[in-house]
RNA sequence: GUCCCCUUCGUCUAGAGGCCUAGGACAUUACCCUUUCACGGUAGUAACACGGGUUCGAAUCCCGUAGGGGACGCCA
């Protein structure tokens, strides 16, 4: 049987961090065994579920690579997903199912009623569950004015296990369980409801989650068996906490996959970092997308949860900004420099940039670094401190005989530069260093840069000359 | 409080009873390369939570303890 797995994001507002983890592992198995991967927005908090609350899940989707399979789907209704919320129905249906065949039952007590009974439990330290009172009792006792909810008749006695491919067997005995809710008093169904009725329609056979939906595993299984269904297969995933070992939350700063666009990290980069968080091949760390593809399974999966560490996240980012094409570069480098410019790059200056890149890219880890890194091309930037100390008396004077030469040299190449500094420093018997530093400090304002001749190509031999005469009569 | 799960360098991890003097990666330290900064290269510091078993032999199996996480809603 061919394999089935979903991602059932809620929308939220963002698509978080952890939950493209979740996406990642889910779409890898897809892959890897042939598989379809289905995407179903768990739509039914009407509240937070706007339209752009769901375009965001979208983008995010899109923008880390996690195409879906079921975009033209009738089941959707139209829609390039399945909404959860357009099933209600039918949840509500397999509910009064359940009723009529005696594994549900009405429950007519008030929310009030039940907070009174969680509150007293919880005074005498009793663990807070519904206490079965409407369980058999005859709906001729039912008081009119209170809509009754629908309850799972769960199993008092024996155990539930759950053969997990992550976590192994997992068993919890079944009083520890109560009757939960399937139908709310409005006609609506919960999400242990939904999510199972949606599972089987859709036709899931392998349910990969956050092991923070672990104890839900054990309800659900019991709402399939109620349904006389068949149980999916289970991998519980171990939670991705922040740095200092708490659930990842904003608190830790970048909770959205949005951020992670917008702070200059490669969706190829963030792709390899998760798929390394719980999961291993031995001590392979930079795993291309198809090697993943090829490599990903269940057993490679670990049981511990792992932190986020930002720090290595930059490295694999930088790993992938050397990997990636110059063109794509200057592209996503873009928008940066026009935030910090002030107006578009024109293209030529596009073509510098692109020129640069090799140069720059051993240089930096994010794209928001690449536009740093290149903002002096395009723009005379205010000498630095540090730069103004090179820029000595005695190296201004140099700088002034260099202008002289750079002016006759007959092409304006990188070696030509660094050809004209280098006879420069040996005729004065100073270290390369002692004029390469004040040019660099004329060009870039900076005492740090990429190989400053180059750059010096780069910039033309009128905005060399140009930007060394600023310095040397400033 | 009750239940479920987890525990190897600071972090991510390798490890399926002898291959372990516990390996790799990030971070960190030193050196080399070098026009600066990086990249790259070489070397180093650094971990089996603790206590009992089982076994000729345990990071690996079992039992406790401690610590961490999660779940206990007419949220998803």
């Amino acid at each position: 049987m061919s394999v089935v797995v979903r991602f059932p994001p809620s929308p939220t507002g963002f698509l978080h961090i952890g939950s493209a983890r979740t996406a990642l592992f889910n779409w890898l198995y897809a892959k890897h065994t042939g598989g379809t991967f289905l995407l179903r927005v768990e739509d039914t908090d009407r509240e937070r579920s706007t339209p752009e609350s769901v375009a965001t899940i979208l983008e995010g989707m899109q923008w880390l690579g996690f195409d879906w399979d079921n975009t033209t789907d009738p089941k959707n209704n139209g829609k390039t997903y399945y909404s959860q919320f357009e099933h209600r129905e039918r949840h509500a249906e397999v509910a009064r199912q359940m009723v009529a065949n005696g594994t549900a039952y009405y429950c007519y007590a008030s929310t009030q009623e039940l907070d009174a009974m969680r509150a007293e439990q919880k005074a005498k330290g009793l663990p807070q569950r519904y206490d079965g009172r409407w369980r058999d009792r005859p709906a001729s006792e039912a008081p009119a004015d209170v809509k009754p909810v629908v309850r799972l008749k769960a199993p008092l006695t024996g155990e539930t296990v759950v053969d997990d491919k992550v976590m192994g067997r997992i068993t919890v005995q079944n009083s520890q369980l109560d009757d939960m809710v399937l139908l709310r008093g409005d006609g609506t169904p919960t999400y242990m409801l939904a999510v199972v009725v949606d599972d089987h329609d859709m036709g899931v056979t392998h349910v990969i989650r956050g092991d923070d939906h672990m104890t839900n595993t054990f309800r659900q299984v019991q709402i399939y068996r109620a349904m006389g269904w068949d149980v999916p297969v289970y991998a519980h995933l171990p939670m991705i906490l922040g740095p200092d070992g708490a659930k990842l939350s904003k608190r830790h700063g970048a909770p959205a996959v949005s951020d992670y666009r917008d702070k200059g990290y490669l969706p190829e980069a963030i792709r390899n970092y998760l798929l390394r968080l719980c999961w291993s091949h031995g001590d392979d760390e930079l795993i291309s997308t198809e090697q993943a593809v090829a490599w990903f399974d269940f057993d490679g999966i670990g049981k511990s949860p792992a932190r986020f560490d930002f720090v290595k996240l930059a490295h694999v980012n930088a790993h992938y900004i050397g990997l990636a094409d110059n063109e794509r570069l200057a592209d996503l480098a873009a928008p940066f420099l026009k935030e910090a410019l002030g107006r578009d790059l024109t293209a030529a200056e596009r073509d510098v940039l692109i020129r640069a890149l090799p140069d720059i890219k051993p240089r930096v880890q994010t794209v928001r670094e690449i536009a740093e890194a290149t903002l002096f091309y395009f723009h005379r930037l205010p000498l630095h401190e540090k730069a103004q100390k090179l820029l000595t008396p005695e190296a201004k004077a140099h700088l002034r005989d260099l202008a002289e030469r750079l002016k006759a040299l007959p092409d304006f190449t990188a070696e030509a530069i660094e050809g004209a500094f280098r006879a420069y420093a040996e005729e004065k018997a100073l270290k390369l260093g002692g004029v390469a530093q004040p040019l660099r400090a004329a060009l870039t304002g900076s005492n740090v840069s990429p190989p400053i001749f180059t750059a010096a190509a780069l910039l033309g031999r009128a905005e060399v000359l140009g930007r060394v005469q600023a310095v040397v009569e400033g």
